[in-house]
DNA sequence: GCGACATCTTTACAGTGGAAAGATATGCTG
DNA sequence: CAGCATATCTTTCCACTGTAAAGATGTCGC
């Protein structure tokens, strides 16, 4: 498709007058949406190599310096659809960590359960060379899902010692590194090194109780 | 410089017979370890998004189709630079592991500071999608250097109880969450979360503490 | 010598991000 | 309701990229 502006012969029933409408209309209405809806379609289908400026925009039947307008360049959109990966993501933190049954890991188990059900758009979401970390709604965004890290280990946002500090960035670092491992496909090969049968999810719920290990008996990975 | 063959005229000493010598030979002798150290000055230069076969090219001095017969494509070029990285870092791994007066987390923090000496090759070292992840010299550099993450915990390579991979991986999955969000620079605003003068080195010591909770006392972090 | 081969350059093409200018619709002001 | 400023979108253009293909140049075995 070179443009999305196609024209259709209409005749005016009343007037009888022959009319050229557009069958699209020239301006979109609400591109803004249109465009991180096609962009996330394209980075869902072939990833963040393929997620280009021009593919959103073709995706979204138009021009491809459509976006320019609303996004500024690749980084603006990248950003924006990063920004929107937070909002979702922190929603999906904050459904698990405040859920009344909700379990010491269960925290974790929805941080990477957002990212294999949005592989692409979690890598985006870290790789800071694409974004503009200045940007002020990407900023806003990941600090409010990021909060939710400090609220499933029960500990404030503010004036932790080093101690629990320690223990919130542990925790972190071990779901956050075993998330992008498991997204770039270093632990297909695990299993096999397991006694027969041992699934991936096994090895997970192993992860969490080497990490447990020493707490307190009852309170053990409740 | 659209080329580096560049004409000198010289004038034989002895024939008296004019000469045309060139002053860069148009076969290089060492191309292909010639670029890979010039793709590696261009990824410390300018990142991973600034490393281009053309810029690899023009740093090595060549024309911007000579790597295609050393390493086919990009990706090739790519994997190479990866599968090389893996040998330093596991070089670098072993090393410390294999101290006489090895420390429990010691491997982790060479696993930190080869990432923190290189970070974008670090960076291209697990990212999956640029590399061929069927080249053979990558598969054998990456699991020669990993295997060295079982030995930082005395554990065998083969054979290990879900116990024992649980407690593994969650020390791989600790160290490498804590190295790329160190890297993408999320744990720039920590300290400011912490009491007054808290280094970053100190809380990377908390985390590790907070890991060894609840073993042994005295081996406790030894 | 001399021909097969490896190595490197030149040329060409489709794709990309982005700048600039033009086209078109919308809304505001009188 | 007319007319104009502005927002929105398209067209055109340029420099850059990866890659393919063909040509140039050197090396080596026979």
């Amino acid at each position: 498709m070179l443009g999305r502006t196609q024209v259709d012969v209409k005749v005016d029933f009343y007037s009888g007058k022959i009319k050229f409408m557009k069958s699209t209309p020239y301006h979109h209405g609400a591109l803004r949406d249109a465009l991180l809806a096609a962009a996330e379609t394209v980075l869902r289908r072939d990833g963040l190599p393929g997620m280009t400026l021009r593919a959103a925009a073709r995706e979204a039947g138009v021009s491809h310096a459509a976006p320019t307008h609303h996004f500024g360049d690749l980084t603006g959109l990248l950003t924006a659809l990063a920004a929107d990966g937070f909002r979702r993501f922190g929603e999906a933190l904050r459904a698990a960590v405040t859920a009344p049954d909700a379990r010491r890991w269960d925290g974790a188990r929805a941080y990477i359960a957002f990212a294999v059900a949005n592989p692409a758009l979690f890598q985006l979401m870290f790789r800071t060379d694409r974004l503009d970390d200045a940007n002020e709604s990407l900023r806003a965004a990941r600090l409010h899902a990021l909060q939710h890290i400090a609220a499933a280990r029960h500990m404030p946002a503010t004036d932790l010692s080093v101690a629990q500090l320690g223990e919130v960035l542990g925790g972190w670092a071990l779901v956050h590194g075993y998330t992008l491992l498991l997204l770039d496909g270093r632990l297909a090969g695990l299993p096999r090194l397991a006694p027969e049968g041992t699934t991936a999810d096994a090895l997970l719920d192993a992860m969490f109780a080497a990490a447990d290990a020493g707490r307190a008996g009852p309170r053990r990975h409740d």
